[in-house]
DNA sequence: AATCAAATTACAATCCCGAATAATTAGGTC
DNA sequence: GACCTAATTATTCGGGATTGTAATTTGATT
């Protein structure tokens, strides 16, 4: 069972060397909260996973949801602050942003994550989850991390679309929500649309197509 | 806790009168799984909420999952029907489909049902919810339920748009699918990106929006 | 060297959960 | 009216879950 446990087991007392095993916890976590949400994970398996004996966990983290909120905003705040950066740099060029460069800015730093390894991948089906659950805490997590950065983009794409109302970019917003974690999170069901043809269709492209089509439908004419 | 019961406690014995119990643990089954998620459910809950003893839910239905299914099927087949139905009808008449059409013949029979009542809305929530897992049950029972309607839309989306590949149409379903889920699961985020200015706008005016947003994305050109 | 604090484990406490069984009541049937 | 069967409850069972406490080991400090 702990077989897959880290590396070297260790004894109790201060160690000088090895990975700090708070960042093992937390990478572990990190994968059992994706693939089976926060009920349906066990604090012990996570523990078997990182190697570690249980109470090490509460010793570093405390409550079980302390530690999911961890795992959260250590990622998010990630993702966050990269989109803050992009959409500066968009910003900071003379010309105005085109409506695809923004959502483009918008959307890569997920698009990195995801690719980066089995962790980041994890963390975005984690997120995903988390924007599918209408448990308070799980929205004042969201909103936590992401409602400003999110807010600066419907802010510019209001200003280059200024003939559409604000309120119409911030419902388009939402949906452009949806369709990029649904897609990032994808659970086979992309496979199944496109009756497995999809697996050809290398990693950019795809991206380049969420980008097309979403840009597409911020720009549509209002009735 | 309990006080949320169906009307009348009953005792043991063959009633000859009063609701269905089956029905009753269905619809309390349903809004707690919505809210709770299949793992954070707790099947005495359910039971309480229903008035019912637990073991009743198991007479009924069996083990906790067994009534998931049941739960999600009794719904899901009734949209996956509708689907069918509308679709049919707008194949049926002599002219081609166009496709804010096909978009809003697949959005209809789930927009209907998240404003036919709490239960109605807690399903759709409910299902919002499995789409986010990538547990394989949870594949496996989407699957079921959805697919082919799903398959048949794809083929109509096709016809109307010859020009595209049917890859590409695969692939912008799914965002499609992505986006209708995430707006009909509404967890607070569209008050949040609009800043609250959502609550204005009526039912139907913002089933229109998302048709448009969606059929525009759809048709986008490709590269 | 002696002491202190940090990191880790082992183990217990408490609670709660899903499943299962056995008992009870009432309606239908012949 | 005797009997069978469907519907329902009360209660128990076994197993984990998280949380919490106490002990142990080791590096650092003075």
């Amino acid at each position: 069972m702990a077989s897959d446990a880290a590396a070297t087991a260790r004894k109790p007392g201060r160690p000088k060397d090895g990975p700090e095993l708070a960042d093992v916890i937390l990478d572990k976590a990190e994968l059992a909260f994706a693939e089976h949400g926060f009920a349906g994970t066990r604090v012990r398996d996570i523990a078997a996973m990182a190697g570690v004996n249980q109470a090490l966990i509460r010793y570093y983290f405390g409550t079980k949801e302390d530690l999911f909120d961890k795992v959260f905003r250590r990622r998010g705040s990630l993702i966050s602050g990269a989109r803050h950066v992009l959409l500066d740099r968009l910003l900071a060029q003379g010309k105005p942003a085109k409506v695809s460069e923004i959502v483009m800015a918008y959307l890569r730093p997920q698009w990195d994550m995801k690719h980066s390894g089995p962790n980041g991948a994890a963390f975005v089906r984690l997120q995903a989850r988390l924007h599918a659950e209408p448990e308070e805490h799980a929205i004042r997590l969201r909103r936590e991390v992401y409602d400003d950065s999110v807010k600066r983009y419907v802010q510019a794409l209001s200003e280059a679309m200024p003939r559409i109302p604000r309120e119409t970019i911030g419902m388009r917003m939402a949906f452009l929500v949806g369709a990029y974690l649904f897609m990032l999170n994808d659970v086979g069901r992309l496979n199944d649309m496109t009756d497995g043809q999809i697996g050809m269709i290398g990693r950019d492209e795809m991206l380049d197509q969420l980008v097309r089509f979403l840009a597409a439908g911020l720009c549509a004419p209002t009735g």
